[in-house]
DNA sequence: GCCAACGTTGGC
DNA sequence: GCCAACGTTGGC
């Protein structure tokens, strides 16, 4: 079992979207970046813990937990021309993005960029280094364990 | 709105 | 395959 950092921006797509979700379940669609494609397509399985990450928001902070809900499979916002996320490079019979389903556990109280920056135990987190800017990062599990330990009892 | 960091594109 | 130009991300 892994673990892992997921952002959204929140007036796209909140933690509360996510929980208002039919099942709290959603395809987590519109990735444009290898590397965290690769992530989803290579690494993530079903049941790996998210942190739900809002970014660019007034407040930016890990704002609820989550789960992967499926393995991956092709975005189908790819192949809709009426998508902001459609790409025309990429075909049906080769998939170019790929999405998992993200399951919703819970919102939590916010815990602030710079309170993840404060923790000495996260120095080390993905999230926090120099220029990273990558909407899906490993976590692990020592930091998970952090994480919910200042959430506190969940 | 600024801007640094980074990824992608495309000419050569 | 290099690299300059351009676009995007995302905190501040």
């Amino acid at each position: 079992m892994r673990y892992w950092l997921m952002k959204s921006e929140p007036d796209e797509f909140s933690i509360d979207d996510l929980l208002a979700a039919p099942a709290r379940r959603s395809a987590w669609s519109g990735v444009r970046n290898y590397q965290a494609r690769n992530f989803m397509r290579d690494e993530m399985k079903k049941g790996d813990g998210v942190l739900f990450y809002h970014s660019s928001c007034p407040e930016p902070g890990i704002a609820g937990l989550a789960e992967v809900a499926s393995s991956a499979y092709p975005d189908e916002t790819q192949f809709d021309r009426r998508s902001p996320y459609y790409d025309p490079k990429s075909a049906r019979e080769s998939p170019r993005w790929f999405n998992v389903d993200v399951r919703g556990v819970k919102k939590t109280r916010l815990i602030p960029l710079a309170a993840l920056r404060a923790e000495r135990a996260l120095a080390k987190m993905w999230l926090l280094r120099p220029g990273s800017r990558l909407s899906i990062t490993p976590v692990s599990a020592a930091e998970w364990r952090t994480i919910t330990r200042k959430l506190g009892a969940e």
